[in-house]
DNA sequence: CCTCTTGCTGAACGGTTGTATGGTAAGGCT
DNA sequence: AGCCTTACCATACAACCGTTCAGCAAGAGG
């Protein structure tokens, strides 16, 4: 047989393949569809594998969260008040499905014990470079609802809100206090 | 037998009393815990309840986001940009377990066609109220945006957001543009 | 070409899911 | 007191859930 049944991958890369297909089946289906047939299948895997790599599917969830946390917390060397609006909704995070996949999980967040203590480091050091640009801690807290809220509109009633418009309704508000950001 | 087995009840007060239960799993376990099971469990009543009143879980499902919608669109009457703070962040929708119930519903109404129609239809009566008050659409949107952000950052880090302070966030962002709200 | 490590498969398992349904009894009405 | 409507129960069912594990085979090293 010249062609093998399937392929081996290095441990790092295999949970890379598992994670990205968990963030589209969570991103396709929510919550619901977060399932190891799902995500085995979408991975083009058998369905053994996430317990042999995260020990479960808990697991997975959990590097799941890490990884759509990560274009949040990245890139933000040298963003001043200039660039602020622009790099809340920088289109890593701001476009699909970036936005449907914290949707849901935002709703297992509330509910998982293990990933409301994973989410609230994560939140903190968000919280601390949004603070170091705006200067005022309890600022920071209310740019990040904002810019939260308008991810969840456009979600939610994308023809209502789209990014543009989401730029432009944050930047009315954030204006009087901030400047031009 | 002086005791009876089971209580009959009008057909839509056994309704309410599921959709009460749902709410509750709801805010309890997330989506997760929105089981046949669970819901018919906390009620009081038998598993087949849900399909004879509500014609499936999905049908119950939709009911209690009207139901979870209701307290939000109530009470507009008289409300000027003097109040409008205090109405967005209402007990009756800012205490639990109503955050956890919107957090949870947000994850399916992204992915179930029924809910996110119904869900399109309430937002539009609720951002027409609101736009009254503040007398701009666009700022409206991005006035739900804040109260919907600041929901979010309470039910996830709690310790971080609190009602008063979520108030207050709101009000330093307002404040600019609307005066004292 | 052989060997050895180990990433991976795939079936089997017990438990839970939502729905369908035939039977039961609660409680208003006469 | 008896009847009759119908709200309700409780089981059965097939589909699906996540986890376990014994063994296979991919592919690097020799």
């Amino acid at each position: 047989m010249a062609e093998p049944r399937f392929r081996r991958y290095a441990p790092e890369v295999r949970a890379g393949m598992l994670v990205e297909a968990g963030m589209a089946c969570l991103a396709r289906g929510g919550i619901g569809a977060f399932t190891v047939d799902n995500i085995c299948a979408e991975a083009g895997a058998s369905r053994g594998l996430i317990a042999h790599h995260f020990g479960g599917k808990d697991g997975l969830l959990v590097a799941v969260h890490a990884a759509a946390y990560a274009p949040v917390l990245e890139g933000w060397e040298g963003v001043g008040l200039p660039g602020l609006v622009d790099r809340l909704f920088a289109p890593a995070q701001f476009t699909e499905p970036g936005p449907r996949v914290w949707l849901a999980l935002w709703g297992e967040i509330a509910v998982n014990p293990v990933l409301k203590a994973e989410h609230e480091r994560h939140y903190t050091a968000y919280r601390t470079k949004v603070a170091a640009v705006v200067g005022d801690d309890v600022l920071a807290g209310a740019v990040i609802a904002l810019a939260d809220g308008l991810w969840l509109e456009q979600c939610l009633a994308p023809d209502v809100m789209s990014p543009d418009r989401a730029k432009a309704a944050c930047r009315m508000l954030l204006r009087p206090i901030l400047g031009d950001v």
